[in-house]
DNA sequence: CGATATAATGAGAACGGTTCTCATTTCTGG
DNA sequence: CCAGAAATGAGAACCGTTCTCATTATATCG
């Protein structure tokens, strides 16, 4: 998801993120942020490697994930049996939350209008103040049954 | 923590969740919601065994955790590595949030005073109906430097 | 353009947290 | 105490992920 963010800008955003590390934005990379932005949720490497088909293998599929997600391009997030789900990192994709669906496991990107979003932030501000602890991200996850599931 | 609740009345309540699901509270077990109980916040089975010591072997400990969190003893949730980690419900424990270190991995318990949960609550509810989702459960979820890595 | 260094790829083995199997043991109620 | 039900323990199996290493692609410089 990123209407705003042509593909194109998306590439020219990623690849330059990329070259700052001397790494490159080859065919496999890019066909993982293709998927990741149009996906309105993260995803597993077991679910992109369905979408994107065996042109690019699993251990190369796994390898691109981390690579893309040492480097800032890919958020990163831990679920059921031991399975980590990938998406556009925030500066790329926007600041968002999750729906977790607990019957299929379905993530679904939220944002929040921006008023409710400045309530969040001041509140993790003050929540860092008082705990003495240094907060660089949040997100408020909500579980409970998708709409499939309902 | 759950200085409201001596283990002696924890250990009524988990009993009588547990016997009317005809599943016995045994030895094995009654040391799992000790550990947990005196914890500020979830453990892993590998960090459980270390407290508890061999007389749980690890496979029994695993089946122990599945089996209290099935019937809703523990609550658990998914870490770096494919870790999975458990605490006590929050109808045993109260609800809270979780300040997650993003160097050491620790989790740590956050409640919240009861006028800001009482936003969070509205914020959950409205966001429920706004986007065709049944919340169940929440948490904010904040990532950072715990006081011991910063 | 061609040489060379550097990074990426692909196939398969290895790893590690978790779950399963099954024979044995412990509980519980009658 | 006995019979049935549930739990245990040791080890094998499972599966998502990471590692290894030989090969291939890419970029840069002369």
């Amino acid at each position: 998801m990123n209407t705003a963010t042509p593909a194109s800008t998306l590439d020219r955003e990623v690849e330059g993120r990329l070259k700052s590390n001397q790494i490159r934005y080859t065919r496999g990379r890019r066909r993982v942020v293709a998927v990741l932005s149009a996906s309105d949720g993260p995803m597993s490497a077991t679910e992109l490697h369905a979408e994107i088909g065996s042109a690019v293998p699993l251990s190369s599929l796994y390898r691109s994930l981390s690579v893309l997600a040492g480097s800032g391009v890919l958020d990163h997030h831990f679920s059921a049996g031991g399975v980590t789900r990938y998406e556009l990192a925030e500066w790329l994709n926007g600041h968002h939350h999750h729906l977790i669906c607990l019957l299929c496991g379905k993530v679904e990107d939220l944002e929040l209008p921006s008023a409710v979003e400045e309530q969040v932030e001041h509140l993790v501000a003050r929540i860092g103040r008082e705990a003495s602890f240094s907060p660089t991200d949040h997100a408020l996850e909500i579980e409970g049954r998708c709409t499939q599931c309902r």
